[in-house]
DNA sequence: CCTTGAATATACCGATCTGTCTATCTATAT
DNA sequence: ATATAGATAGACAGATCGGTATATTCAAGG
């Protein structure tokens, strides 16, 4: 199963897929970017809906593994974690080849909700979520729960008024709403 | 310019859009559902681009003048506005067909920002952000700016969460944060 | 050395895509 | 009644789509 040749397409198709869209981004494309052999995608995937599939799993992996260690580098004693998070997406939102976040744009592409690329993007933003309410039970506020429904509720503000927007502080503005939310 | 061909055009243009996705959505599928002749639809618009164009323009018309009379009829001398604009998008995120924001979907399959397209995506947050400034204005907030930019990026996580989490209940979870930024 | 399995290039399939051309029809207005 | 403008159906172009078939090359392991 797991195969240099594999992991190289999946990275490719990966950076393609977020940059031009899934639809847009056709299989030739792909196999060309990777220098790949046609026959050797569909060797190692049945379609391009499963290739998707295994772009949005890679990106979920590096995407949460980044964004946990992000929130630990940057974490300062003095300030509440939760708040950290914002500094964490103020980073993300400045790299070079920033495009949102790819699940939201895979559930504009995908909105059947029993399309398992769109089921891939609710599982997504559920781990997300999960990891803000520890976040937010470790950090002794009060009402932990209601406290990090309305920072993810901010952290999706930011992601889609930083992409769409093109608003370059929009997680300085989404930090500053937080600090009133933690009150 | 105006007529009734056209109009039936976009409008049938835009639901397809709005529920398939713009490239998923061929020309062949809107000319069939609007029952109109291939050549009548390139008639009026040049390209799909075009008409894609046309039917943004159009979305963006209904959905402002439909959102600022809901927060009127919604509105109550007991609450603050900008709490009712949650009670507004709740009843959005449940009428059938619901299927997100047109422009953030728009945004993430053209994000180039110098496709007119996505243009046309960023101008319409900016008259939503606009509207919202003027009831935070006319609240009686403090530092009203700041609130609206609050305001409208609980907007926008309400409005991902509840299309790509399919939480029914993003708005009022929302209108909670917003209550406590409010202060 | 030989075998086995993976990667290769390339041709090909049917379908669909956007967009064009043409020839016919229809309704309205002079 | 006739001229004009818009709508029609349908064929067509050229490109691209996702996916398959085939035959060859290559490298590693027994």
């Amino acid at each position: 199963m797991a195969s240099a040749k594999r992991d190289h397409l999946i990275d490719t198709a990966l950076d393609l897929f977020y940059q031009g869209g899934f639809h847009a981004v056709g299989i030739d494309r792909v196999i060309a970017q990777a220098g790949i052999a046609r026959m050797t995608l569909y060797n190692h995937f049945k379609s391009k809906d499963e290739l998707i599939l295994a772009t949005l799993q890679r990106r979920d992996e590096k995407f949460l593994s980044w964004f946990v260690a992000a929130i630990e580098r940057l974490s300062s004693p003095a300030e509440n974690q939760l708040l950290t998070v914002f500094d964490v997406l103020d980073e993300w939102f400045a790299a070079e080849g920033y495009a949102g976040c790819m699940f939201i744009n895979a559930a504009a592409e995908y909105s059947d909700p029993k399309n398992p690329i769109n089921v891939a993007t609710r599982k997504h933003k559920q781990l997300v979520l999960e990891h803000v309410q520890e976040i937010a039970r470790g950090s002794g506020v009060v009402d932990p729960d209601d406290v990090a429904d309305g920072i993810v509720l901010l952290m999706e503000g930011a992601i889609t008024t930083s992409f769409v927007c093109g608003d370059r502080h929009a997680a300085i503005k989404a930090k500053r709403a937080a600090r009133k939310l933690i009150g």
